[in-house]
Parts: C-alpha cells; sequence; structure tokens
DNA sequence: ATCTCGATAGTCT
DNA sequence: GACTATCGAGATC
C-alpha cells in the first residue's frame, strides 16, 4: 500500500485496512496475515497516546504516514500501528487481529505453541472449528499478532511502504455494509467512540460473536 | 460463556 | 507511585 493510502483520514485507513495484508519477510519465507480487526485512534481522542502532546514514546505517531508505530505495554507485550492522516497529527491504527495464513509454524513457535504438551498446530487433521481456535491463539489479539510475527520496539518507526522487511498490501475488499464498528477494547476514557472496525461473521478477530453494523 | 486476577516493566506525574 | 490500546489460567455460572 502507497503512502497516500494512510495519509487520509484516521478512521477511513482503519476501515480500509480490513481485507488488507500483513506481511514480514524472514529469511525463512513471508509470514502473512489478512487484518481482521483494527482500531482508529485520532488527535481529538482522549484515548489516543497522542492526545497529550508529543513525547519520546509516542514521537513516531507525529512522524510521517505509513510507518510503524510499535509500543511495549503491560509489561509484556507489544502493540502494533500504522501511522495515519498529515504528518504532526499524532494519529495511527492499531491493528488487533490477523487470520494467519502463511508460516503458521514459524509464528506458533514464536508463540510458544509448538512444544509437547501444548496442544500441536498439525492442521491436516485439524477440523474448521479446530483451525479457527488455532489461528485465533497464533493471532487473535494485539499483542498475539506481535509476537507470531516478531514485532517488537526494534521496528518502531519502520517505513510500511518500501515492499520489504514489514509492509501492507492489498487484499480483499470490504463494502461498508459488511464493516462493524463497536467500542473499542480495553481503554477506560471515550468509550462511546465505535471506533473499532471488523468484518461481518469474521472468526479470526480477538474476540468472537461481534455482528453489530456501522 | 463470562469473570477475576496476577504477571511485569516502561512511561508519565 | 499510578497506570497501562494484554494475555492466560483458573474459578464460577
Amino acid at each position: 500500500l502507497p503512502r497516500d493510502f494512510f495519509r487520509q483520514n484516521t478512521l477511513s485507513v482503519a476501515q480500509a485496512l480490513l481485507g488488507c495484508l500483513l506481511i514480514r519477510d524472514e529469511p525463512d519465507g513471508c509470514l502473512i496475515g489478512r487484518i481482521a480487526e483494527t482500531e482508529a485512534y485520532t488527535q481529538v481522542d482522549p484515548a489516543c497516546h497522542a492526545f497529550r502532546g508529543q513525547t519520546a514514546r509516542n514521537a513516531t505517531m507525529f512522524g510521517p504516514p505509513g510507518h510503524a508505530y510499535i509500543y511495549f505495554t503491560y509489561g509484556m507485550h507489544h502493540c502494533f500501528n500504522a501511522v495515519t492522516a498529515e504528518a504532526g497529527q499524532g494519529e495511527a491504527v492499531l491493528i488487533r487481529a490477523v487470520e494467519p495464513l502463511t508460516g503458521w509454524e514459524r509464528m506458533a513457535a514464536r508463540r510458544g505453541l509448538t512444544e509437547a504438551g501444548k496442544r500441536g498446530f498439525d492442521l491436516k487433521t485439524a477440523s474448521e472449528a479446530e483451525r479457527i481456535r488455532r489461528a485465533r491463539a497464533l493471532c487473535g489479539g494485539p499483542g498475539k499478532l506481535c509476537q507470531a510475527f516478531g514485532l517488537d520496539r526494534t521496528l518502531n518507526g519502520t517505513d510500511l511502504t518500501t515492499g520489504s522487511h514489514l509492509w501492507l498490501a492489498a487484499g480483499d475488499t470490504v463494502p461498508p455494509e459488511a464493516i462493524c464498528a463497536t467500542p473499542r477494547i480495553g481503554i477506560t476514557l471515550a468509550t462511546d467512540r465505535l471506533w473499532r472496525f471488523t468484518r461481518r461473521g469474521d472468526p479470526f478477530t480477538s474476540r468472537p460473536g461481534d455482528t453489530r453494523q456501522t
């Protein structure tokens, strides 16, 4: 996706990112996930890291659009965002869940889900429901997908428009009527804003069963 | 299916 | 010193 894609209204970008592909290039091949859930964070939003101005931590949010804002939280998790809107605005879209498409084994290894006794990831014998359960265990949450893709603070600020290392690509186009808008998760401020977006009926979200419409 | 709680460290007041 | 854009285990319904 080109820089102009990200340089738009943050709410629009958050919805346009549904169905797009998150790709990380590694020596063993690409890791690929299809975006299933996003959240918008804007300038006028008390829940946004940038709301109270620029600091060392959130500096990337104030830079040019199309870069990765990756931060560490709760003492053990990372969250991956794409910076949006014009430089200086401090807006971004949090990627909350992806459907793992390519690289299941490496993702499972990074998530610590491959050892004996921890439920195997042999997909050949897995039912559809089991496949979904395992996919959600890999990438069904912002912290999980960062761990699965090996995203951490060393990648904060990465340009997402180069088509190498770490980037986003067009995938399914999701029509407006297939997009659900719900309250954002894990925040205490501005919970009245319906800025969490999912594809209607998509099972690969951080929580199942959200069917409310825009 | 839904809840409560603890882990754990960086950031900001 | 309080708070956190989370996760997983264990309890409970």
